[in-house]
DNA sequence: ATGACATGGAGGCCATGA
């Protein structure tokens, strides 16, 4: 089973890109980002065409999280962050999958630091903090995807040194992450590739992506149930070269259809 | 090391992003 999550950046600009990748990556879930979009303007009918069912929370013109399938049935099991019932941002779907829990988000930002939306983005990690500690220990494989706006570690930027002050990479939020793996979770690339150079973002600006001048801000935690089946997790970096293309590209990982299979005794 | 891009909304630039 392939699990991917892509911030596209306005799935409406991006649908090309979208369908071709899907078309070309063959994910069987996807968690989507940056909808930049309306519920009543999400593409449901192209994304349909190509066998994919889907669960979306949209906003105009902001954020915007999105869930698709092609293995079955969606049971939409959350919409939002628990823990703040006067966030009006679309960050937050969580569903259940071919028997895998799935939640989708979108961390915010945070820039300006500091100031009101760094302190939103910490507010968010707590409550992100809380939700997860229900999930991490569920006896059912548990993926939690998406833009974390967060580079983990120093190995996660090209210039590290450039973004000590910034609301990506400030010392707080590396610690909220660092948190989060402390409650059980695994963060899938860097737990299959721990001395590699990674990237899943890379600026529009100065030709940062053929320069290599990117950020690892994309991640899938798995908790320790989905982490026993995990067989691989790559980037797609080939999306990034394609025109009128998101700033992100699609990060994946692969689980093995059936744990090891225990023999039980009885019945 | 900021913003040389890029999005979408209601414009004829603005807020936002990372």
């Amino acid at each position: 089973m392939k699990i991917a999550t892509y911030n596209v950046n306005g799935v409406n600009g991006r649908l090309p890109v979208l369908l071709r990748w899907l078309e070309l990556a063959q994910p069987d879930i996807v968690c989507l980002q940056e909808l930049k979009a309306p519920d009543e303007r999400f593409p449901d009918g192209p994304i349909r065409d190509l066998g994919y069912d889907a669960a979306w929370h949209g906003q105009k013109a902001w954020n915007g999280v999105a869930i698709l399938s092609r293995i079955g049935e969606i049971h939409e099991t959350r919409r939002g962050l628990p823990g703040d019932t006067r966030d009006s941002h679309s960050r937050y779907i969580e569903a259940a999958v071919g028997g895998v829990l799935v939640g989708c988000l979108y961390l915010p930002n945070g820039n300006p630091r500091p100031g009101p939306k760094f302190d939103y983005k910490l507010d968010w990690f707590a409550r992100l903090h809380a939700h997860m500690a229900t999930l991490v220990g569920l006896d059912a494989p548990v993926v939690i995807a998406g833009d974390y706006n967060v580079m983990p570690t120093e190995r996660d930027v090209y210039a590290p040194e450039r973004w000590l002050d910034d609301a990506l990479f400030a010392p707080d939020v590396r610690k909220a992450y660092a948190r989060l793996l402390g409650q059980g979770w695994i963060d899938a690339l860097r737990h299959l590739h721990p001395d590699a150079t990674i990237y899943t973002f890379w600026k529009y600006l100065r030709h940062a992506f053929e320069r290599d001048a990117g950020l690892r801000i994309d991640h899938l935690l798995l908790n320790p149930v989905a982490a026993r089946r995990l067989t691989a997790a790559d980037v797609d970096r080939e999306p990034r070269r394609w025109k009128k293309t998101s700033d992100h590209a699609p990060v994946w990982i692969e689980l093995a259809e059936t744990p090891a299979r225990r023999r039980r005794s009885g019945r």
